[in-house]
DNA sequence: CCCATGTATGTAATCGCTTACAATCGATGA
DNA sequence: TCATCGATTGTAAGCGATTACATACATGGG
């Protein structure tokens, strides 16, 4: 089973090829590439030969020649982020299964964040000549547009909606999913919040939430304490140590509501809280982002926006699988992020008692009517 | 950006080929490819022409072309279950990144544990002329590996190990694993085992950590109750349900242990029992398997075994290219799987009363001396 | 009975690149 | 000084398919 090193050879040894397939069924190649594509523009008779001496010989078509010869690869590409992020895999997993169906193999790139390997990635991909394209994000550089353009492939932005949206995408509006955040939290008589989130700067879907979050906050004539606004990874350990550096802040007022840039950081949240005796939500409350399998599982249940992944990976197949067979279709898909509250959120305590610091006159001014409290234990108001 | 439906097109619109590269950099298209390939065979001074006709113009490499001719696709395999599991999803993750450093794209194909899609996305990769094959698992039909043995190409089975495998592998031994499970659990004093697993006909590793479960509990003179082994699909829902069913079974003596087929499975039962209330580990203690990363941060933390994921995702890789270089390297690789005790086993509780149920005489030549028992809230014995 | 039409097949020209082989040229060693 | 050699570059024959175009044969209406 060993093999020559580096498959220099010239012919790969012994290959069947059309050729030969067509002289066992006494045929042209022609004919054969026929049966191939269009079974039915040849005979039923030559077909059954046909059939025959591909079986018997164990014929594999040779992809690349068909690619080079018919100017169609039958590939599309993904690239993602990440896969160690379960909404991408659950995308993916889904993206791959539609195109599938539709005969189309996937060919799969991951970039880690990092946007000048995702346009490496991308120029990969159209190399090897995919014949669509599916990305994250909508925010690229000139150059990235322009290759895009320049191989004249359809492509799509995924996890991203915006109604003026110069180019194909399909997702939710991020904005309008953390206002309905805020408002919830506002709502329930927060004013002081901490953001626990991902980095805009790599980002964009974490910008726009991030922007959303400000806009929804400044709506409620609320701005956001810069101190209390943390960039971290997605891990649990850093939800852990977001905690840790939000205590050691000490703040004054202390955020009542932390809003956690998706559910493995909130979950992270969750448990430094229990570690550490904080009660959720009834000292503080919490938020996530994407509705994982696990959230609605946490103690307490986790508040969060469900994000459609599955309905994402279809949809952006359905929009490329229509565009390679020439149908027209929707350049802009937009679809529903969920906003699922749980046990996570409630009202804010009672304003504590002046801090332990005899400096600090209490806030007091702004803070408005808070709306009436329930008990601190009211978890799981889900719909689900 | 509109393009001609189903690229029927023969030449590429204004495609940019190797001959206008050629043209451009006033050199033969030869020239260009060995800049392409094998720089350092062309003059400093040609070098720098071509480089910049290529820059010009924009030029991608026609990678069907390329392969077509030179009987290489520079493009690897990997087939995997699914990429819903985590441990998956970081395998592949790995896998990729050792892959694309040395120069290769990875297609990528799950068939979700049908066996049948394996078998059928192995063609299609292979028609695809992927240079080697990443696999998991070793147990498929004759077909399947007369095909590989056609097709010629270098492939690993990852996940497993065998010292006499007949095939290169990359991965650890299950049987070995779980008896180290079971060893530890009848060591603590348990003597009544229930087991909740993935589905061992369509994955041989579910078999092969079941057979090692039976066996190390056969070496300790206990037989598995089949009543108590219970086959579900891997989510947090399923583990709820599982312990569930068992309870409703109502099998005495009552399971004191349960081995889960992995670490969702595990949290989805201590999930469950939070919720009706039972006490892990006080009055059943529970093991998983995989340590996915959730697992040391559940309450209690969950007693489980380490999977190398990352390291397979390497390892495989670094087989494959080795063997894509024409290297010498081991057929077969062993990574560890190490145990992780955590919170939640400890020793069973106190034999209970005999059960209210009148008929059945409570069972008691079969518990031999049990360990000193320790306070059941012992928790967090890990190394970790 | 003839020709237009349709169906089934064959012929052969690509597709864009790699690479064996040949050619050129200055430098080197006998 | 001449054959040899190494370093560069060019020429052109494929790689294995697809597909435009040509061909061959029935069929049927006029």
């Amino acid at each position: 089973m060993q093999r020559s090193p580096a498959g220099r050879n010239r012919a790969r040894r012994g290959a069947v090829t059309l050729q030969t397939v067509a002289e066992k069924a006494g045929v042209s190649t022609a004919t054969v590439s026929r049966f191939l594509n269009d079974a039915h523009l040849v005979s039923q008779e030559v077909r059954g030969r046909v059939e025959a001496a591909i079986r018997d010989l164990g014929y594999i078509p040779h992809h690349a020649a068909r690619t080079l010869a018919s100017n169609r690869s039958r590939t599309i590409g993904a690239i993602v982020p990440t896969l160690d992020n379960a909404i991408f895999s659950s995308h993916i997993t889904s993206f791959q299964k539609h195109i599938t169906k539709a005969g189309y193999t996937l060919l799969l790139a991951t970039f880690e964040y990092d946007l000048e390997v995702e346009f490496k990635q991308a120029q990969t991909l159209l190399e090897r000549g995919v014949d669509a394209l599916s990305l994250v994000g909508e925010r690229r550089s000139d150059a990235f547009y322009a290759l895009l353009e320049r191989a004249d492939v359809p492509f799509v932005n995924t996890w991203v909606w915006r109604a003026d949206s110069r180019y194909p995408c399909c997702g939710f509006d991020h904005e309008a999913a953390l206002k309905r955040v805020v408002d919830h939290l506002v709502e329930l008589g927060h004013r002081t919040f901490a953001v626990v989130t991902g980095f805009a700067d790599r980002n964009d879907r974490v910008a726009a939430r991030l922007a959303g979050t400000r806009q929804a906050l400044a709506a409620h004539g609320i701005t956001l304490d810069e101190r209390l606004l943390l960039s971290v990874e997605y891990s649990y350990a850093s939800g852990r140590e977001a905690l840790r550096r939000l205590r050691a802040l000490d703040v004054t007022p202390a955020p009542t509501a932390i809003i956690a840039g998706n559910d493995v950081i909130a979950a992270g949240i969750l448990f430094e809280a229990k570690a550490q005796g904080i009660d959720v939500p009834g000292t503080v409350s919490v938020v996530g982002f994407g509705d994982y399998d696990i959230s609605k599982e946490l103690d307490p249940p986790l508040t969060t926006v469900r994000s459609p992944k599955t309905e994402i990976g279809e949809r952006a197949a359905e929009y490329l699988l229509s565009r390679l067979a020439g149908r027209e279709t929707p350049e802009r898909v937009e679809l529903e992020a969920r906003f699922c509250p749980r046990g996570s959120t409630a009202p804010p305590p009672a304003p504590a008692p002046a801090p332990a610091k005899p400096a600090s006159p209490p806030p007091s001014g702004a803070r408005k009517a808070a709306p009436k409290r329930r008990p601190a234990k009211s978890r799981s108001r889900s719909a689900d």
